[in-house]
DNA sequence: TATAATCATATTGCCAGACAAAATTGGTAG
DNA sequence: CTACCAATTTTGTCTGGCAATATGATTATA
């Protein structure tokens, strides 16, 4: 099963979508940052036509806006978004889990013990590099085989905006003992083949990272406000 | 409660890429279709720079895929493609009649029976407009009000998507009936505020609508077998 | 002083035209 | 009928420009 991913996109504009998404999404632009196109392109090294058609298609993601005449924005996330984004999201990742266990073959529930094998060890080792790289590849391996590809893309659209908050990568570290002892169970339902149970703790997979990125969202804001005054 | 919909898109781009995502989900252009840049331009008046920034959003929507160096085509739906787009539906669906009720006024369940009353209305009449009104209304009312604002934005594009098939619109009318009744027993679920129920009717209601469509597809792939030899 | 009107500047929205690179088409030779 | 090659079409990208709008500063006014 050769899965050969993106390779070169070959036209410009690609890059320079990818190359936005990338910084927006690393933190580079922040949310509420203006983007200046003209600067953009300076940065870049393009033209304006294929800064705007980049522009496009992040739009659509929803990761900037584009206020008629003002120009492009970082998208900004609201307490209120991140609430519901999580509760799709937690919807989604329970649709697939339970999908995946409906047609998973054996060897795809062993690629997924193997995967959570390496990231506990990446996670005992402090590999944090490693802990992204199992996480990632335990994610490809249920979602590419949940019957259902629209899921992973719409998933992997809130994801982006999730990350928007920058809560999650502080997040993580802290969470991380319960979130592996989470994931053994994921993955003991995928070999129980209990389809119900593998949407349960997914869904309470979500919601628990939902709660502890919340946690870090309201000490933030506490400290906004604290800041101002 | 005033809802000011979309004014007047004030931006060129904005009501090219209307004009071009009407003319694709009515089906002007075809599944399949190219879409020649200079044709587009022509035909709408606007330079090349308007209509390929309005690709670029029609291409994130996925109603139109864009090949590098090969251009625009408008999206086609293979029958699996169609299978997950209606059991995401389903799912989404589901979530949003949950959602509502458990957080609708009586006043917005009014509502629903108020559309769902027009809708019988308009049926019994062969008001096919009214039809489309009525169900606009009554799926408005309850997206609006699910408490998810994303859900909305995701079914918008599966719907679109969907109707890419073209199945629907002759499926509609045999289908009335018992779509009507299931409205009904959704209405009443409302009113029991069972969310539960509302949401198994949901799913049930798209899985029924699938049926039928699929039902089309089958013929009209037999169809154009038969066509070809 | 606070507010309102005015003007200068920055930025976006949109266009025309150009050209190289890649794809499509049509024809020709094998 | 296939394979290759030339002619044409179409996309990808850039440059430069101009009008309309927003932003920010300045001045006038209450």
């Amino acid at each position: 099963m050769a899965k050969l991913g993106v390779i070169h996109p070959d036209t410009l504009r690609q890059r320079v979508e990818g190359a936005l998404r990338n910084a927006i999404t690393t933190g580079v632009y922040r949310p509420g940052e203006r983007l200046v196109e003209r600067e953009l392109c300076e940065e870049l090294g393009v033209s304006r036509a294929s800064v705007r058609e980049a522009l496009r298609k992040l739009e659509a993601e929803k990761l900037v806006n584009i206020v008629p005449h003002r120009g492009p924005v970082v998208a900004t996330i609201s307490l209120e978004d991140a609430r519901q984004l999580y509760e799709l999201r937690s919807l989604l990742e329970g649709f697939a889990a339970n999908g995946f266990v409906g047609r998973a073959s054996d060897e795809q529930i062993a690629d997924c013990e193997a995967a959570a094998a390496d990231l506990r060890r990446a996670a005992e080792g402090q590999d944090q590099n490693g802990v992204l790289q199992a996480k990632a590849r335990l994610y490809d391996t249920i979602l590419g085989n949940c019957g259902n590809t629209h899921v992973w893309e719409i998933l992997r659209g809130l994801h982006s905006r999730i990350n928007l908050l920058r809560a999650t990568s502080l997040m993580d570290e802290e969470r991380l003992p319960k979130s592996l002892a989470e994931i053994d169970s994921l993955i003991q339902s995928f070999k129980d083949r209990d389809a119900k149970k593998a949407e349960e703790i997914s869904r309470l997979h979500v919601r628990n990272a939902s709660k502890v990125a919340f946690g870090y969202l309201a000490a933030q804001e506490a400290e906004a406000g604290a800041a101002k005054a």
